[in-house]
RNA sequence: CGGGGCGUGGCGCAGCCUGGUAGCGCACCUGCUUUGGGAGCAGGGAGUCGCAGGUUCAAAUCCUGCCGCCCCGACCA
């Protein structure tokens, strides 16, 4: 493409709503503009990029075994009404209404459509397994979009879905996604890893996700240093402390101390002069509408998501001040197990602790002396706090890693919650008519290429691996008005071209500067620099953007030279 | 939804406090010079100052309401 066509609006100031790195170069680079909040449109150069990522998503599809299909973005309300998310789903999901007053959402997931597919055409257990995937726009109005296009309203996602007849298949499809996942991300050329993670609303009992390592990331892990093991820190396993055998005599007596406007865990242990590791908080959440106290030492945090699991809620959220005041009998800052009107959780760290302090259950009065077996009725001890850095491995003991990421890809172990909501089923070989194992697998188009941006970058600009680069070379005369200059560079644009390389020839009349600086934002990897000092020795350049390496070739050979680079690079990338 | 900030040519911003000719840089157009890391000079085009009310002789500026955007939080595959 001839750069003096292209429609690629470089910008050399960052807009000012730019925040992470990816999209500020997006927005300089051309790629990207805003329509709306969370919705933009991908110009040019930022839908190649896309395009890039969506054919390396496809072909390892494929290849795994999926077969593409496309469903409709636009969903009637009935489907999901089956699938009990109509009301489960939240605000989250965009519903509109047609002429006729029929309710429709615009699909934020597909498991309602696929499934509702395959139970009408798929009968028997000849039929399966099978896994379709798409790549299609979704629409989830989250609260707060941000990051640009890495959490953005409109998105762009494949999701596949995998059917089996039973576990042992189901496992089998989830494998061959897993290892599909991690050809794709490599491919990409990411630093990523694959994480155990919570399995949210979509349900279901298992799942990965696939974490680009970046500071910048959403999204907080954790993985040994010693083992395979690695999580998202919501799922961080923290292993059940031995219990130490008690001797009931040193038990101290329940004391009720005068504590006057002391709340927080920090003024208690200065009033008290204890430390955090003597004093039990009381949490209370709502779940699902019902109170519940956790209990969890001084200075750790309530993990709500193992909270909720451990529960086994829907919804979970800190409760109100009346709710509190209702089951504690006073105001915030007081509650604590003692007499208190609600079920009572307790997290693991408090398995070997004896003669704590808790809160009063009455204003301005904290309890010392409090041990879990004589004064408090709990109804579960579980693993209900978020892993420190102190923390070891849950499988090997060994020393655990804390690293950020950006969420590109997630496959998920859905079991029968859709089959089942849905009446998904299929005649067995044995005549049993049962119901279909699910899975279902996405990865998020553009979160990828904005991965890939926040992994790849530097003062410059962008620096695109060659998979992903939406161009792989550029041409750039240093002065088009030179005839031999624009000659020697036109000729080699035409060669590169019939050779199937992907290339910018930079026809501007601008000055060599410009056009130096615009390669490097859009980081385009591999630079031909045509100069009139070179080229009176018959020699070009070309210029690694990664690596900023010149090397000055001759004319006749840069053709060969630049093939074989883009294809040792691709290849390289390929593993 | 709670807290904070912002809306002024395409982009980045000043002007607002203290009401009175809309301004700067970049980008854009024309011409000349320049041509290996975002050139120089000269000339030029482009703005309902987010929207709607109100106060005033007069509103970008003061007041009220609304809308949009960004950040933090709650929330969330």
């Amino acid at each position: 493409m001839r750069y003096s066509e292209m429609f690629l609006p470089t910008v050399k100031e960052t807009p000012s709503d730019a925040e992470v790195v990816s999209h500020k170069l997006m927005l300089r680079a051309g790629m990207l503009r805003k329509l709306a909040g969370g919705i933009y449109s991908y110009l040019p150069l930022g839908y190649r990029a896309i395009r890039k990522v969506e054919n390396i998503v496809r072909e390892e599809m494929n290849r795994a075994g999926a077969q593409e299909v496309f469903l409709p973005a636009v969903q009637p309300s009935e489907l999901w009404k089956e699938s009990g998310r109509w009301n489960m789903y939240g605000k989250e999901l965009l519903r509109l209404r047609d002429r006729h007053n029929r309710d429709y959402c615009i699909g934020p997931t597909h498991e309602e459509v696929i499934t509702a597919l395959v139970r009408d055409e798929i009968q028997t257990y000849r039929q399966l397994p099978r896994n379709l995937y798409q790549i299609q726009t979704k629409f989830r109005d989250e609260i707060r979009p941000r990051f640009g296009i890495m959490r953005s309203r409109e998105f762009g996602m494949k999701d596949a879905y995998s059917f089996d007849v039973d576990e042992t298949g189901a496992e089998v499809s989830y494998r061959k996604m897993f290892d599909a996942y991690n050809k794709i991300f490599r491919r990409c050329g990411f630093n990523f890893r694959a994480v155990e993670a919570d399995s949210g609303s979509i349900g279901g009992s298992y799942s990965h996700e696939f974490m680009v390592i970046a500071a910048t990331g959403e999204d907080a892990m954790v993985f040994c240093s010693a083992c395979k093991y690695a999580a998202n820190l919501e799922k961080a396993e923290i292993a059940r402390p031995e219990k130490v055998a008690v001797d009931e005599s040193e038990f101290a007596t329940l004391e009720e101390v005068y504590t006057p406007d002391v709340r927080t865990i920090e003024e208690v242990c200065e009033f008290l002069d204890v430390s955090p590791q003597e004093v039990i908080k009381t949490l209370i959440f709502l779940c699902d509408d019902k109170p519940v106290a956790a209990l969890i030492r001084g200075d750790e945090e309530i993990n709500e998501i193992k909270l909720k699991n451990c529960l086994g809620c829907d919804s979970i959220e800190l409760a109100t001040e009346d709710i509190i005041s209702e089951v504690t009998q006073s105001p915030r800052g007081f509650a604590g197990p003692i007499g208190i009107k609600c079920d009572v959780v307790a997290d693991y760290s408090l398995i070997n602790m004896k003669n704590f302090v808790v809160g009063g259950n009455k204003e301005n009065y904290h309890i010392k002396g409090c041990n879990t077996g004589r004064d408090v009725k709990i109804r579960d001890f579980a693993d209900l706090r978020i892993m420190k850095e102190t923390d070891t491995c849950p499988r090997c003991g060994g020393e655990i890693n804390f690293a950020r990421g950006i969420e590109v890809g997630h496959v998920f172990k859905l079991g029968t919650k859709y089959s089942k909501a849905m009446n998904a089923t299929f005649l067995d070989k044995d005549g049993a008519e049962k119901h279909m194992i699910m899975g279902c697998y996405g990865i998020g188009i553009g979160r990828t290429v904005a991965a890939c941006i926040e992994q790849n970058n530097d003062k410059d600009g962008i620096v695109w691996p060659m998979p992903i680069a939406p161009y792989h070379v550029i041409i750039t005369p240093v002065n088009i008005n030179d005839e031999g200059l624009s000659k020697t560079a036109e000729d080699i644009y035409r060669k590169l071209e019939e050779k199937g390389i992907e290339v910018i020839l930079d026809d501007r009349d601008e000055r060599a500067g410009v056009k130096f600086k615009d390669a490097d934002l859009i980081g385009i990897p591999l630079r031909i620099t045509i100069g009139a000092r070179s080229l009176a020795e018959g020699k070009v350049e070309i210029k690694s953007r990664k690596s900023g390496e010149i090397e000055a070739v001759p004319v006749e050979k840069v053709e060969d030279l630049i093939c074989q680079r883009v294809r040792e690079e691709l290849k390289r990338h390929r593993g």
